[in-house]
DNA sequence: CGGTTCCTTGACCAGTTTCAATGCCCGTGG
DNA sequence: CCACGGGCATTGAAACTGGTCAAGGAACCG
């Protein structure tokens, strides 16, 4: 994707850890990622946390604040990072180009989220986890970071726990028996999946449309009749 | 607000249960929502479903149709429902007035798909349900539908489910204690809340910044200390 | 090489789901 | 006017997925 170049005003690089934002702050720069992964995530009081957001090479971070918005939720980074600035300019000096740079970025986190909504709202263990990583190595494929079947994966068991919603013991007995079945060979923050429609399958990701011809209508919600 | 009135062309009326868009369809306008709610959604192959995004009076549906993308998911009516057609107009004729507002809706769209993911992803069933009439009603108080501490609710237990990620049942037993602890009166598709803030409690939501006195470090994931 | 972080495993527990059945409410039609 | 039927709410009992607590071991880093 052409990148909105014309604004980039110089680098900025984060090391592990490190806040790229804190709540209520306003942002006066919008980071295109260039190397390196972040996280967006929520943090209650009593020490439970969900990551609501996971930042990849190529992504913006993040889209929205171009308006002049706040930030709602932290974000920190996982690695090294390397990225670009874009500063957000003033109402009056937006170009159509950046509307729509920033308008597609902010559509494709309105989908993913949706999605995700989706995973941890009404799939299992399993599925959660496979669908992170179906997705994950989509888009590390996309921007040209994925070889042969593998990608990095520099997330801990306690991340991928915060992202799927689930405990930190669970992911690990997952990630095992889902080992186990030949689905994912994950070492060293080193990912392959040997069977990569497998995974979708286990993943239930993309949803294939239930074939008309065998779907009863009695096993569907029969309110959802069009009315 | 001051709405789009611009590129107002009309207005539309759907009934309980009928498509406002299905899955891959291109809409050819945004509906501004006059009356009534409607929900978008995914529904797996085996009969799961899960609400991915409830539409109150007031909303735009979908804003991120306005760059000519395909409806990713099925949107349904709720209720009876009026509703005023916004045109996508193509790419050359699109105002800065119009980026920004669609922009200001996709930026909520966003903040409140992240709430949800914390929600699915971390909480209770009875902080989710509370977060959910909390949501609610602030949403309603804002267009002004909302009276003493009462609104409309036309959603069914069913319904209330999918949204929560939960089975009808144990939103039927959450309800009843909610009821009986005094947190809620829900009758007739009409819901009042006596103690707004023992909602908020229940919900965990807003969230309160955690006491930095008290909230020793080791409660906290320690690998959050800014690097 | 010492300490910290992360992974792994076991035993037990709890919130939520599943299955099943009953009854209510309400619109429809005889 | 009342019987019927469908969707929705309610309830109970049993099962299960995933959570909690606890401890040992491997991997990593300065």
């Amino acid at each position: 994707m052409a990148s909105l170049a014309v604004a980039a005003a110089g680098s900025a690089h984060f090391r592990p850890h490190q806040y790229l934002a804190r709540e209520n702050e306003r942002p006066e720069a919008i980071f295109r990622i260039d190397e390196g992964w972040a996280y967006r995530f929520h943090l209650f009081g009593d020490g439970r946390r969900q990551i609501t957001a996971l930042f990849l090479p190529g992504d913006y971070c993040e889209p929205q604040w171009g308006l002049g918005q706040c930030a709602t939720q932290p974000i920190v980074a996982i690695t090294a990072m390397s990225t670009t600035r874009i500063a957000c300019p003033p109402a009056g000096e937006r170009s159509n180009e950046y509307y729509q740079h920033l308008w597609t970025a902010l559509v494709k986190t309105i989908e993913r989220q949706a999605d995700w909504l989706v995973s941890l709202g009404r799939k299992s263990a399993r599925e959660r986890i496979a669908q992170l990583l179906c997705e994950i190595y989509d888009r590390m494929h996309d921007s040209g970071r994925a070889y042969a079947q593998q990608c990095a994966l520099p997330l801990t068991q306690l991340d991928i726990a915060d992202i799927t919603g689930l405990t930190p013991v669970h992911v690990n007995r997952t990630l095992q028996a889902m080992r186990l079945a030949g689905l994912i060979c994950l070492q060293s923050k080193w990912l392959t999946i040997p069977d990569m429609d497998a995974l979708r399958r286990a993943a239930r990701w993309p949803t294939p449309a239930p074939d008309p011809v065998s779907s009863k209508a009695e096993q569907l919600p029969n309110h959802l009749d069009g009315g």
